[in-house]
DNA sequence: TAAATGCCATACACATGTGTATGTTGTGTA
DNA sequence: TACACAACATACACATGTGTATGGCATTTA
């Protein structure tokens, strides 16, 4: 039939579109139903409750999510340039799905939970890059929470897109953090 | 009588506390007016629609954060100082009600604009500053914003109050962006 | 091929929210 | 003192959402 059966995964994956799309708010059985033209019997019958979607939801975000930074780090020899890299990306990116998900988490203990652990996973990648380039531990430890925190806090500005630094102005950063 | 006459005022005092507690999202008419012991006959008296009520409420919230931290920034004559005292107050408050505002605008235009504007105007105030400390133009405008993006990001972290950073790491922060 | 099972539809009871229309009460004001 | 108006109550129509109970219909599975 070219009715397609859906699947708990087809409904995380429209779960993170959606949210990226349209934030937690609209994470809801009824329009998510609409949107895979099917009513909320499929809904129920893959998941217990609401509540229960929204935590594999987040789980399901977290487990795309974790190892994606260090994945791209992989492959680069020098940590500066491994740094910058890094920062090239996430100091460009719209990061609408990342922004979304740091929203709910104000309002969701168990999201909290979730974007603290891979904060946490971050914030290690690029202290340990620092400490690579020749930066003390200590001082490499509040130079990559400084890093990290800068990058999501320029994720959540109202248009990130209008403030994306570039090459030199990344590299100008890099060289004056990796200071000893 | 003992019971009080409410004033527009009173009802947009009434959203930021709840704004800051319990999100943008709890912005109701009806459950408003409970907390107020009136019914929503009160809410519509004041305002139009829900709609107008968020206006207004985002227009309060400017009115009383607009111009705040250039107002703490007064009196100090030394820019370096005055930066560092920003600092110390910025990257140590829990700022719930930033943080709350913050996410409300990642859903709703109007909000963000405001949001923007504020953004805006502390990170002028903050290259000013680096200026005035005898940092480049140029360079003064990228390290203001990686300083301003990190107060931010900090402030969306799951937790705030584990992130604080010390007198000296601070001090430590100052001094490395205001290299020439 | 009979039975179980997975996927989904339908229908109901309930909760919470918005707007609007209209009534009520107190308080200045002419 | 009669009236106008501000502040609020009440009641209704409507919309949107959750859960749950039950049944239909294919597709394995025994």
């Amino acid at each position: 039939m070219e009715t397609r059966i859906l699947t708990a995964n087809d409904w995380l994956e429209l779960a993170l579109e959606v949210l990226m799309a349209q934030g937690h708010t609209a994470l809801k059985a009824q329009p998510l139903s609409k949107k895979l033209n099917v009513t909320r019997g499929s809904f129920y019958h893959h998941f217990d409750s609401l509540e229960e979607f929204h935590r594999h939801v987040i789980a399901h975000w977290s487990n795309r999510t974790s190892g994606q930074v260090s994945l791209r780090a992989k492959g680069i020899g020098e940590p500066l340039e491994a740094l910058t890299f890094l920062l090239q990306t996430t100091l460009r990116s719209g990061g609408d799905l990342e922004r979304a998900v740091r929203s709910w988490s104000t309002m969701a203990p168990i999201v909290a939970e979730a974007v603290d652990k891979v904060d946490r996973e971050r914030i290690d990648i690029a202290e340990k890059l620092l400490r690579d380039a020749g930066v003390p531990a200590d001082v490499a430890e509040v130079r990559a929470k400084l890093l990290y925190w800068a990058a999501i806090g320029r994720l959540m500005l109202p248009h990130p897109q209008n403030n994306v630094l570039s090459d030199a102005e990344i590299s100008d950063v890099v060289t004056l953090f990796a200071q000893t």
